[in-house]
DNA sequence: TTGTATTTAATGTATATACATTCAAATCAA
DNA sequence: TTGATTTGAATGTATATACATTAAATACAA
């Protein structure tokens, strides 16, 4: 539906400023839905995305600094989010004996499993939940990729 | 710059996936970009966005709940925002005649002159912040439509 | 009418977030 | 080396948010 009628507005007069409402509101959507599926497995969006990237760096750990860096929000906390999944044991967290300022983290056996489980879910979640073709989904992300500068 | 390189990670296996992340990411530049503007003014985006829609009705009165509906984070706290806006005097709050439930918002000549006084640099920085195009934007505009169904 | 259900806004509450501060460790310059 | 600076992670704190509950007013059905 064109976001004018979503939420009650005359049309935009500028484009730009359209674009931003249109985005603000579509992140709302997508969170929205995104909560119904992480909500069961007891996990936040974010918590998911950092079990992502504990992943991608598997069986090698990260530092917290690290992962703060790749979030997708840099401003939520890496060190609180990380003890969350530690407390459901899906992380590992060890001093680093390089710098024993850094503390490496690494995902367990528990945290991939999870992960595993949730995989082909999101992957069909995903896919229902943006009404757009392959094509199109490229398109979408060439701009956003642009849109950033 | 490409997602990928931005959180340093491998290249997405589904596009789909990856278009779920960059639109998560790319809010959050917005975002971070837009409380710059908006945080010297001491309003929050959603504030602003209320402010928009009351000024949209002005001089007619909206309510909380219609207020609620047309927010962009419609599980954001209307009632608790507007509060908020009457304390800084930018809008006001009358208990309406013909249904004593609801309570009708008007913003007040302060809330616009704040408004007009955002128009020029709001605009201005919209088109800062997206790196498109005209009709980039357009297509943008189209394609998160047609992605929320 | 009268009792029940629904709607509206406000409030309570737990958690999340933004942002600042702290503390220890490492780096660097004099 | 020593003192100052920087870095990494944790913590403190105020505010925001999500979600549930409440209280009052209205609608609706028996």
């Amino acid at each position: 539906m064109k976001i004018e009628e979503e939420i009650r507005q005359k049309p935009f007069k500028d484009v730009y400023n359209k674009a931003v409402v249109n985005l603000l509101y579509t992140h709302n959507y997508l969170v929205t839905q995104q909560s119904k599926i992480f909500k069961p497995h007891d996990l936040s969006p974010e918590q998911y995305n950092v079990l992502r990237i504990l992943r991608g760096q598997h069986p090698e750990p990260i530092t917290v600094s690290s992962i703060q860096d790749r979030m997708l929000n840099k401003m939520s906390n890496a060190s609180r989010l990380v003890e969350k999944l530690k407390i459901k044991k899906m992380v590992e967290r060890r001093e680093c004996a390089e710098d024993r300022r850094q503390v490496d983290i690494t995902i367990t056996d528990k945290g991939l499993e999870i992960l595993e489980q949730l995989e082909d879910e999101v992957k069909k979640f995903n896919k229902s939940i943006l009404h757009l073709n392959k094509s199109e989904v490229e398109q979408l992300n060439e701009l956003l990729d642009k849109l950033r500068g």
